[in-house]
DNA sequence: ACCCATATTTAGAATAATTCTAAATCTTGA
DNA sequence: TCAAGATTTAGAATTATTCTAAATATGGGT
């Protein structure tokens, strides 16, 4: 699309990627991946597809789950389940680990985490460790101050 | 309720962790506490209800809710949300983990885990860090030997 | 370019998970 | 004993996700 510096540059390895996986570059999951990418605020499949709709009227919801599957699939998206409500999704695949305020809700990104190699978490015999989930709770900086 | 030792010390607690949230100790809660603690094998609420449900035949679905609530606000029972599926409950609060088998979906305890003392997590000003939780994802050691 | 096999999308129905509602029941403390 | 508030209950309502079957799109081989 452009000669250019790549301005997002996972983008340009969607195809690559979803190829890796034996899966097909589709106007839906571009548009899929690009919501996410767009805003970057752990939206839920009902918010992508909102989202998406607005620039594309006629997606649908299956094709919202399809979509963000497949990107979750071939390592362009990450799920995150922070609470009972509905899962969230999330573009950006550097290590990091969320901030789940238990107050409000609100998620943020945070640029640490706990890698296999950094930690030295023994399994038992026979368990196959592909990633660390780090989860942190508590309170955002709005609900801190305002619990006193 | 037993002169000697107790086999179940959180349960012996169960009642001052309730009061000490502002909560009654109920028979319902009592029952959903001991339904979890029988079998720790991370039952959704709906498993939780039909096990309750055996003992104590009128509880209903929205009791179980209430009483899961009620056990995890006061800290005698964590909810573990690990995938698109329902939430499942562990009464286990000694600091662990939880290993999640991305391919069959089942759930293992692992008793080792970070806590925020030993990770060197910096979170940005004003927020406060309750605890963290540590979800590790991979294959189970069935479905690590089936995957070659 | 044309055809095939397969992948993908779609709307809508179906299912699953969770929350809400309002009435009944149970506590607890004055 | 009473009143206030907490809890339970059945069932309805809502929300989240999955399924289904038909329509459409795509890529490879000719």
């Amino acid at each position: 699309m452009n000669a250019g510096a790549d301005k997002f540059p996972s983008e340009s390895n969607l195809n690559e990627r979803l190829a890796h996986s034996g899966l097909r570059l589709t106007p839906q999951r571009q548009q899929v991946h690009e919501v996410l990418r767009e805003k970057m605020d752990h939206p839920t499949a009902d918010q992508v597809f909102m989202r998406a709709k607005s620039k594309m009227p006629e997606i649908s919801m299956a094709t919202v789950y399809n979509c963000l599957d497949a990107l979750v699939q071939c390592g362009m998206v990450r799920q995150v389940t922070l609470d009972r409500g509905a899962t969230r999704y999330c573009p950006n695949m550097q290590d990091h680990s969320h901030f789940y305020c238990d107050e409000c809700g609100s998620v943020y990104d945070i640029l640490q985490t706990i890698t296999p190699e950094d930690s030295d978490i023994k399994l038992p015999r026979g368990f196959r460790l592909k990633n660390i989930e780090t989860n942190l709770h508590g309170l955002c900086p709005d609900c801190a101050s305002k619990a006193k």
